[in-house]
DNA sequence: GGGTACCGTCGAATCGATTCGATCGAAACG
DNA sequence: CGTTTCGATCGAATCGATTCGACGGTACCC
């Protein structure tokens, strides 16, 4: 009878009770006094009505505010792989939710054009600027931004971890060994990325790089297996995840390698890999400080105050995936 | 000097290009058509203000749409660790891209009351109604909704897999070899769960529950170590997901047991375990067809269109993992 | 009893765009 | 030359709420 039942408003429920509509947006938000009867006068007259509540995009035009903060974490077929993202989500989840703040995981549309969200915050995690378009719109409209282990940004606050340093600590570790000839296998091209390489190259100038892949067991498997089978011209792998490592040390024992005696395999980052009956020499690095951080910042930005950059550290964690250097 | 650079807006360019507000709009939006000189102005004057062009809470206020749908997929910690949702995940992505239209990934907020986001359309994955308190606020705001996997929910376009009949036809498979003890081993509660324990019952009205959890090696491989400690006291282990199944085999063979000679180990979902030497028996689901038919459903739904009901069909796939019952 | 606070309510302005309908001028037509 | 038509532009209404400032009434104090 009535079309398309259309959605009723604030000032249907307002009419509805006999209040203004400015009594009837009070009895919601609370943001001034309202006598009892009155407010449950509007509240009936809503639930009678079947109001939804305050729509949320009338709300934010006038607020200015969206109470939702969003966290890009590149293409989504991989950015879920890897599970070091999860610890750190989880932490970050936990402090915006706290505070009362709603967290959307944003993947890289990448082909497409993803329209722009009204967000009162955003998180770019890993993938920098230049894999993400949006984020100049997003600076040029004012929203507070995070970047995680991205490019230094100006006008971003940025949250490390000291990847260079970790890795040339752990080259340190395998050059005490006694090895001298290592190769790694990487991720994709990323800022962090590079920085370990980096790190690596200030023990290992010449390492070599088997190749590059996201941090996914089947990825990996293959890269190993292509360069294993030539039988190794190296005494250490050093990978650039832990999912990667135990990829490289299954592989390696397929192929008949004795891991670490014929071949050390180091890793990063320290997350559990409990399908393998050996604990991995990796760099750990604080996961849920990091979302921590990021989450702490971020919520600084957004009240309006200024959030300092900040470097966390890491911590070799010598395991058994490491030994002395097969001699030639 | 001006303050806190307050962002321009619409009616900034206009008035700075001598146009009025909404010939400027319309320069934006190319809804009416406006004389090249004229768009060439507005926009260069945009580009001198530093205008970030139309707000898009602004917009989706009077257009009533934001061109952005949400995918609810339950807590963010666990969602992600099933490597059977990515598959699907891009399908949808690709699909609702290629329509213009935005992806958000809503991890389940659990504790935190998320803040109701101007979405187009929703779709709930495996997560139903229940564990997901926003999804009455939507659905009363009239967002058109698609639930995956999960219990119907009148209004809502279900797309569903036979999870019960291919529950059933493995069992089947599994009497056929002799077995006749079989325990299982689930993941935490949901729709599709339940149906595939029936599906499993429909066989072994008495199969033994071992536990449930979460679908990642870590939690599977301890409740394994668990129960099969004890000696099995069973001849076949049904997983209900192919990553809980690779951690069985790999804590069966720990433990000394053949596999699939002292028992037998299948799975579900049908996604490639590279980690293992061993092909499982699985039920495959077609994880992309699932997303398409979900994108494509709540594509229809959003353009007003009605969307029917979608039942995928599974398939069985017998791999190395399972073979005849040990005799007794 | 008169003046001051304060509480509850209301009207109107506002957020930043889109869009309907009207207007104006120039081109096309009979 | 008068009329119609069409395209470009503009003013004003609109989306659905929040919030500022004002107003009237009651309670309280001296």
């Amino acid at each position: 009878m009535d079309g398309p039942t259309r959605i009723p408003t604030l000032a249907d429920v307002a009419s509805a009770a006999g209040v203004s509509l400015s009594t009837a947006s009070l009895a919601f938000s609370g943001n001034k006094p309202v006598s009892g009867t009155t407010r449950q006068r509007v509240l009936d007259a809503a639930t009678a009505l079947g109001y939804p509540g305050p729509n949320p995009i009338a709300r934010h035009l006038r607020q200015g505010r969206s109470g939702v903060v969003g966290i890009a974490l590149g293409p989504i077929s991989t950015a879920f792989r890897d599970p070091a993202a999860l610890p750190m989500l989880d932490a970050v989840s936990e402090v915006l939710g706290a505070a009362g703040l709603g967290l959307l995981l944003m993947g890289d549309s990448d082909v497409h054009e993803q329209p722009l969200l009204p967000l009162d915050g955003i998180v770019y995690n890993i993938c920098g600027r230049e894999s993400w378009p949006a984020y100049d719109d997003y600076a040029a409209r004012g929203v507070p931004i995070v970047v995680v282990e991205g490019p230094d940004w100006p006008g971003a606050t940025s949250v490390d971890v000291e990847s260079r340093a970790g890795s040339a600590v752990l080259a340190r570790h395998l050059a005490d060994l006694g090895h001298e000839r290592v190769a790694t296998l990487t991720l994709e091209p990323s800022h962090p990325q590079r920085e370990r390489l980096a790190g690596l190259r200030e023990v290992f100038p010449e390492a070599e790089v088997i190749g590059a892949c996201p941090s996914d067991t089947a990825s990996a498997q293959r890269l190993a297996a292509d360069y294993l089978a030539g039988g190794p011209g190296v005494t250490a792998v050093v990978c650039q995840s832990d999912v990667q490592a135990a990829a490289v040390v299954a592989e390696a024992r397929r192929l008949g390698l004795d891991v670490p005696g014929d071949l050390s395999v180091a890793g990063f980052d320290g997350v559990p890999t409990p399908w393998l009956d050996l604990e991995l020499t990796t760099v750990v690095q604080p996961l849920r400080d990091k979302g921590h951080a990021t989450a702490t910042a971020l919520l600084a930005l957004v009240a309006g105050e200024p959030a300092p950059d900040v470097v966390l550290p890491v911590e070799l964690r010598v395991g058994a995936s490491t030994g002395p250097a097969r001699s030639a």
